[in-house]
DNA sequence: AAAAGCAGCAACCGCCGACTT
DNA sequence: TAAGTCGGCGGTTGCTGCTTT
C-alpha cells in the first residue's frame, strides 16, 4: 500500500470519551435489532455520533448480554496466571477460555492486580529460593492453597483482598518447566485443554459474540439472559423514545461519508421500499417497520413485541430513590451536563424535534457491576 | 480539611491480518 | 497480485475515586 492507514472515521465527528446510558441504550437496541454487521456503518445507522470501534469495543466489553461483570474468582485469577504464563499478552486468548470475560478487563486484571502481586511474590521468592531448592508443585486447576478458596466472594466489588492473595503455587507450578521444555501451544493444550485446531481452539469471546451478526439470532436471547447483562440503566430516560430512535429510517438509511454508487444507486432504482440486506431492511420502513432477517420476517406485532420485551426489561418504573441511583450507575458513566433526576432529559445529540418524551425511569438490572459512583460532571464530548 | 500520590479502569490509538475487489 | 477495507488485538492514556500525608 504505502499510503499509510486511512483513519477508521472522521475524528472531528464523532463523540469521545465516556458513555452516557443514551448512548448504550441506542446501541444495544439497535444491535438487538439489527444486528452488527458492520461497525462501520453502523454508528450511522444506529444514530450514534461515535466511531464504529468505539462501538464495538463498547459492546463487546461492556453491553454483551453474556459479559460477565464483577470481581475475578481467584479460580479465574488462577486461570489467567496459568494462561498468561502459557501465551503472554495474548488477551483475547486468555478471554476466550474465560467465559464471560473480556480481553481488555483481563488486561486491566494482569496490570493492576496481577502482575504485581506474582512480582512481589517473586521476589520474596526468589529470597526464599536461595536458601532451599524448589518444590515440584504440579499444576491444576484444583491445586490451590488454602487462601485459594478463601473470600470467594463473586459479587463483590473487583478489588482483590489482601487475604485473597493468589498462592505460591500457581506461580510455582510445574508450567514454568514445561514452557521452558514444551512448545507453548502445547503446555497450553495441556493445562487448558485448547483444542489442537488452533482455529477451533481460539473462539475469543469478541469472536462468539461477532457471531451474533442477525436478528433472528439476537431475538433468541430470553429475557432473562438479556437481564444478566449489564444494562443496568438508570435515570429519567426514555427507553420508547430511543428505541424509535433506532427505528427512524432516516437512521437506517446511511448517507454514507464517502460516495457510495451501490447506495446512490439504490436510490435511484427506488427500491428503497423493498430493499433488503441479508438482515436488515434498510430502506424506508412503511408503519409495519417490516424486516427481512434472512428468511424471517418480523412482522409488526413483533416489532411491538420487541419494543415491549425491552421495555419490560428495562422497567419502566417509578422514580429511583436518590439513594439507591448512585447504586446502580456504573463509574465513569458519561452523564448529560446538568442531568436532573427529577426532570424529564434531553439527549443533547439525539434530541427529538418534537420531544413528546415521556420518560420513564428504568429500574435497573440487579447485577449491575461493582459501579457505585455517580459522575455528576460529564467529561469532553 | 486540603493536597498529593496512587490505583483502577474505560476508552483510545495504531498496527496487523484476513478478506474482498 | 496489488490495493483497499474492516475487524480484532494489544499497548497506552487519561480520568476518577480512594488513600495517605
Amino acid at each position: 500500500m504505502g499510503k499509510g492507514r486511512a483513519p477508521c472515521c472522521d475524528k472531528t465527528q464523532v463523540k469521545r470519551g465516556p458513555w452516557s446510558p443514551a448512548e448504550d441504550l441506542k446501541l444495544i437496541a439497535f444491535i438487538q435489532k439489527y444486528g452488527h454487521e458492520n461497525w462501520r456503518a453502523l454508528p450511522k445507522q444506529a444514530g450514534l455520533m461515535r466511531c464504529g470501534k468505539s462501538c464495538r469495543l463498547r459492546w463487546i466489553n461492556y453491553l454483551r448480554p453474556d459479559v460477565k461483570r464483577g470481581n475475578f474468582t481467584p479460580e479465574e485469577e488462577e486461570t489467567i496466571i496459568r494462561l498468561h504464563k502459557a501465551l503472554g499478552n495474548k488477551w483475547s486468548k486468555i478471554a476466550s477460555r474465560l467465559p464471560g470475560r473480556t480481553d481488555n478487563e483481563i488486561k486491566n486484571v494482569w496490570n493492576t492486580h496481577l502482575k504485581k502481586r506474582l512480582a512481589t511474590k517473586k521476589s520474596s521468592q526468589s529470597s526464599a529460593d536461595e536458601s532451599k531448592p524448589e518444590s515440584s508443585i504440579t499444576s491444576s486447576s484444583s491445586c490451590s492453597s488454602e487462601s485459594f478458596f478463601s473470600n470467594k466472594r463473586p459479587n463483590s466489588p473487583k478489588t482483590t483482598t489482601p487475604g485473597n492473595e493468589f498462592s505460591d503455587q500457581a506461580e510455582k507450578s510445574s508450567m514454568t518447566d514445561k514452557i521452558e521444555q514444551d512448545s507453548e501451544k502445547q503446555v497450553c493444550n495441556e493445562l487448558i485443554g485448547i483444542a489442537e485446531d488452533p482455529k477451533e481452539s481460539s473462539v475469543s469471546l469478541s469472536s462468539v459474540e461477532s457471531n451474533i451478526v442477525n436478528t433472528s439470532q439476537i431475538v433468541a436471547y430470553k429475557p432473562e439472559q438479556q437481564l444478566a447483562s449489564p444494562l443496568s440503566y438508570l435515570g429519567p430516560y426514555d427507553v420508547d423514545s430511543i428505541l424509535e430512535e433506532v427505528d427512524k429510517p432516516n437512521h437506517l438509511i446511511e448517507i454514507p461519508w464517502e460516495s457510495d454508487y451501490d447506495f446512490w444507486k439504490l436510490l435511484d432504482d427506488d427500491s428503497l421500499g423493498s430493499f433488503q440486506s441479508n438482515e436488515v431492511q434498510l430502506g424506508e420502513f412503511p408503519a409495519s417497520q417490516n424486516i427481512i432477517l434472512g428468511e424471517e420476517s418480523v412482522q409488526d406485532d413483533e416489532a411491538r413485541k420487541w419494543s415491549h420485551d425491552i421495555e419490560n426489561e428495562f422497567g419502566v418504573v417509578g422514580e429511583i430513590k436518590e439513594s439507591n441511583k448512585d447504586h446502580f450507575l456504573p463509574k465513569n458513566y458519561a452523564v448529560e451536563p446538568q442531568m436532573d433526576h427529577t426532570q424529564t432529559f434531553d439527549f443533547d445529540d439525539m434530541t427529538r424535534p418534537e420531544s413528546e418524551l415521556d420518560f420513564g425511569y428504568i429500574q435497573l438490572w440487579p447485577s449491575w457491576p461493582q459501579n457505585t459512583s455517580y459522575i455528576s460532571n460529564q467529561r469532553e464530548t
